[in-house]
DNA sequence: ATTTACATATCGTAACACGATGTGTAATGT
DNA sequence: ACATTACACATCGTGTTACGATATGTAAAT
């Protein structure tokens, strides 16, 4: 047996990996045409969910929303600014330290991420199932 | 009862998208990574995972790809060209119907793709669990 | 007090996705 | 058979995004 056998994934791995993907894709489209229609860009929407959904008592830095984004710092103080001029999300510095930058969700921000959200859940008890079942399909 | 009540995500459920979306993006994060470490842009790697994982006897043309890769036809002809400057991909008109382009992997493009998805399914072993837990924390 | 590390900000660049539009091919209606 | 319509892909111009490189301001370490 060639030690490349070990490396290179079969023609039923292929398909059960294109069809995750497929679905996979199918619902980030759906989610960006979602906060499209909010008014919001799909990094928008995805900046504030990360603020709104974070464990209580967390401070929600850049470097915070960086890593929970996989984003590097310096795109996220890019969409924050994005973000707040278009008034949904504020920057304050942290008092704490100063170091720190806060970023929070406005009112208005709050309003729209929060209806959003629930589109999001509706369509996840659709998509769900199919996605845990192209998932399982892979998991040997 | 108000009917905004309706329409409105809580707590819970913004935190549930949350963790979901994190996983999602390390995931695509780990996705990304590996691909540029095999020379492949995300989404040239994208495309030729959904030629390679088509069902038997499908032609794999760009409408086709468009449809699975949730892209525009004119998306799809642009990766196309750069995939296949790259050497990963060649492209054809089906005799059977000249308005269609079929795109094809090229045996190094193909050779690159499997061992890709090899890494794929290694990391989804460990990653498709958490995928699956936070999918399930959404479903009610 | 100086050096080092940390956290965010700014700027220039490249990849990407799309709308609008153009070209070639097949199907349809008369 | 010919004109019209529909289909499939291609090209071009544009805006958004993510990043590397670099700069600024703050805190920690020696």
């Amino acid at each position: 047996m060639k030690a490349t056998k070990y490396v290179e994934a079969s023609d039923e791995e292929m398909r059960a990996l294109a069809e995750f993907r497929f679905a996979l894709r199918s619902f980030l489209h759906f989610s960006e045409e979602a906060a499209t229609r909010a008014g919001l860009t799909a990094q928008q929407h995805q900046l504030m969910l990360q603020i709104a959904g974070a464990p209580e008592g967390t401070i929600t830095t850049i470097g915070y929303l960086a890593e929970r984004l996989s984003l590097k710092h310096n795109t996220v103080v890019e969409l924050s600014t994005r973000g707040e001029e278009a008034g949904l999300v504020a920057r304050r510095s942290d008092p704490a330290n100063r170091r720190n930058v806060v970023v929070k969700l406005t009112a208005r921000g709050n309003r729209i991420l929060r209806r959003l959200s629930a589109d999001h859940s509706r369509e996840l008890n659709v998509l769900g199932p199919q996605l845990i079942r192209a998932l399982k399909a892979l998991i040997t």
